[in-house]
DNA sequence: ATTGAGACCTGTCGGC
DNA sequence: TGCCGACAGGTCTCAA
């Protein structure tokens, strides 16, 4: 599920839950998603309160009163739910689901339960020093809808690099939170070949060439049509909302064999596999 | 240093 | 119906 969009969608829905409240009771589970969790996880947590509820790339960066920075990843199918904790009380509790594994119960009333039935998701509980020597957070990409994102920023990082484009994109150290859909979405409509070099958009010295322009535009486009989409429905998901709203639909992911729909443009697209990921592009129109 | 392949998990869907 | 393989929105690690 989760890209920046759906990650963005993740940090509004948490935000009135968990800004300014405490967590009076944290529940484990299990004893690890992709990784074991920190050790006293739960008891680090329990009586700090979260000072904001924020976004990087993909993750979830959430600064307590504690000091510590607790640090979520959705993965490929972490999801969170949030119930008042008075429906949760009336009546029978609803039994868990099968992958409900953290639950918090926050002074604001709220309980907010992750799910993740892959568990590629992540949970990290950071101090200040471990914050800012994490390796992976550090060396993330500029923010794709910042102003340092632009053509010269992204040339740059593509400069020299012999990758196929759409590789480049995925890399969070090019551009952080583009995941698969969008990086194809994005390429689509800048009209570039998946397959070409990342470092066909810079010139020999790293400086932007027209289609650097093109592709940034892209990507704020396809990303901000995506927030904006998803803050105006309850249900988060993009996949549910493309099922729902056909016209909604994806340009190009997951329609091998459709009409290309770019406007007057007859060819049809076609589905590879680059870095052992489905990619969807019309051969025609991206060059 | 960069790059490709495989690993990590479970669920779902299409084909036989 | 049931079994089996392919595939899924993301990192991470290892070897060349």
């Amino acid at each position: 599920m989760p890209e920046l969009p759906e990650v963005e969608a993740t940090r509004q829905l948490l935000e009135p839950a968990m800004r300014g409240a405490r967590f009076d009771r944290v529940l484990l589970r299990r004893a690890d998603l992709r990784r074991a969790f920190p050790p006293d996880f739960a008891a680090r947590l329990t009586g700090t309160t979260v000072d904001a509820v924020t976004r990087r790339a993909k993750y979830l960066v959430l600064p307590l009163s504690s000091g510590e920075t607790l640090v979520m990843h959705l993965g490929m199918s972490g999801d969170f739910g949030v119930q008042s904790r008075e429906r949760a009380a009336s009546a029978a509790p609803p039994p868990p689901r099968a992958h409900d594994h953290v639950v918090f119960e926050m002074s604001s009333g709220c309980v907010v339960t992750f799910t993740d039935p892959r568990r590629f998701g992540v949970m990290d509980l950071l101090t200040r020093e471990a914050l800012s020597a994490h390796e992976t957070l550090v060396g993330l990409g500029p923010e794709p809808l910042s102003p340092e994102f632009d053509a010269a920023a992204l040339a740059r990082a593509c400069a020299r690099r012999r990758v196929p484009l759409k590789v480049a994109l995925l890399d969070q150290r090019v551009v952080a939170g583009l995941g698969n859909i969008y990086a194809v979405e994005a390429l689509h409509l800048a009209g570039l070949s998946p397959s070409r070099r990342a470092s066909t958009i810079a010139t020999p010295t790293g400086k932007p060439r027209p289609t650097a322009m093109r592709l940034v535009a892209a990507i704020k486009k396809v990303l901000t049509t995506a927030i904006a989409r998803q803050s105006n429905t309850t249900y988060r998901s993009a996949f549910a909302e493309a099922t729902a709203d056909e016209s909604a639909r994806f340009r190009v992911y997951d329609r091998e064999g459709e009409a290309c729909p770019t406007r007057g443009c007859a060819g049809v697209i076609r589905r590879s596999v680059q870095g052992g990921r489905s990619t969807f592009a019309c051969r025609i129109c991206q060059r």
